[in-house]
DNA sequence: TGTACATCAGTGAACGCGCGTTCACTGATGTAC
DNA sequence: TGTACATCAGTGAACGCGCGTTCACTGATGTAC
């Protein structure tokens, strides 16, 4: 009993970090993301952190981890599958961004260029998985309920048609490669999009950035063939 | 005469300087970058560098700038004015991700997360335009031939299409608010797959990355009125 | 209830490291007369 | 042609810094009997 209750203080002091570090990558960045640094603003010594994390690179997973599981979380209470299949797209889509907005860092330790010296382990591959599959979902739903309207697709040629069936059968999705290619595109323009507007390229371009976003979302929408209204 | 060749000399040491950190940046990434790596690197003790660079920063920016117009010299003359404005965006946009694959940290160093604590002076601006301006005349060069075939947009409500009109004539461009829209997220969305296929979102996918791209490429080229042949 | 022992969070000093930058200097090269 | 001077690339030592990580330790808390 007074085990779990010192588990339970461990597992505090564990969260109280990766807390302040997620401050700390909020003004430094991941790059420049420091134990030391970590430590001190918990009123700790540095050696201390090392009673819950055995390094940095340590940490680091640990705040990708939870990064996209806040993503994966946020995009996955977007999506109401009694929707209509374009409305999810775009709820989706939206939620991306708008968490992306309010965690640019986190965004950035996770989809921007990869920290120098740092390489994710396997525990970080499934949770970076859950958005794509909301998206696959969404799509996959409009396929089941005939939803669909493409347009001016042609049939996938040679190599690439065979490697976009194949994933489908290994993803388990049921999505027809023609449309299955789409949607992994649009799926990484998605993304383009949310990065393009975070890191900076956009500036000095006085425009609406949430209204560009719609606009390039509707886009997308009509590209994977999900109707509008 | 003599001091030209003085003058010379320094020019050179000053490209080997940032050759050599070209280098470093390929293997360790620009947070990375350290003047006495690169000094080291040339047989120089550190701060003779400082004969050449007055500070790390510098360095920095020599780098980004370097890489813009590395990156639109590349574009610039992949676009041959004469072809079908289909064949320009594919060979543009062709022209963006085949850099971008041959020179992956510099295409981090620019288009990738903002290196922490470094803020881009104002010299690395008019040559972060030059990609752009080839994309922008490209499509306006349709527009002015009367090539484009735009399907399924809307009119530009409020706002936003008084801020693309608006920076249609700030940038001189003849291109209406309806399309220009569709370029800038046509633009991003190019970069984002870019990003996306170098920053390993798309590791554990088996598929042709060149044909996925070709495949993406061509549906921009839809999106924003260039018809296929 | 009391005592001996185990656990483990947190301390503080120390390690070796590489960094950006400064500074007084040497020595080669070019210039002026 | 020769001499005094200026320029400036490169040297080497030093500065102060912050980092990740290790280690022997203290002291509080809980456990077994």
């Amino acid at each position: 009993m007074v085990q779990q209750a010192k588990q339970r203080a461990h597992a505090e002091v564990l969260d109280a970090i990766t807390d302040a570090a997620r401050n700390e990558l909020a003004e430094v960045g991941a790059a420049a993301l420091s134990l030391r640094k970590v430590a001190r603003s918990l009123g700790m010594v540095s050696s201390a952190i090392y009673r819950y994390v055995g390094s940095r690179d340590e940490l680091l997973t640990l705040l990708i981890v939870r990064a996209y599981d806040d993503l994966g979380t946020t995009v996955e209470q977007a999506d109401s599958p009694d929707d209509r299949p374009f409305r999810r797209w775009v709820a989706a889509a939206s939620a991306v961004r708008e968490w992306a907005v309010a965690n640019p860092h986190e965004y950035a330790l996770v989809y921007g260029s990869p920290v120098p010296g740092y390489a994710a382990p396997q525990d970080t591959v499934e949770p970076g998985t859950r958005v794509s599959t909301v998206l696959a979902r969404i799509v996959s739903d409009a396929v089941g309920s005939n939803d669909m309207q493409l347009t001016g697709a042609t049939a996938l040629e040679g190599l690439l048609g065979q490697q976009v069936e194949s994933l489908a059968v290994n993803l388990g999705l049921d999505i027809p490669p023609a449309i299955l290619v789409r949607l992994i595109t649009a799926w990484s323009q998605l993304f383009g999009l949310v990065s393009f507007e975070l890191f900076g390229q956009l500036q000095g371009m006085e425009v609406d950035r949430e209204a560009l976003f719609l606009e390039a979302v509707t886009g997308m929408a009509g590209y994977i063939g999900l109707p509008d209204d």
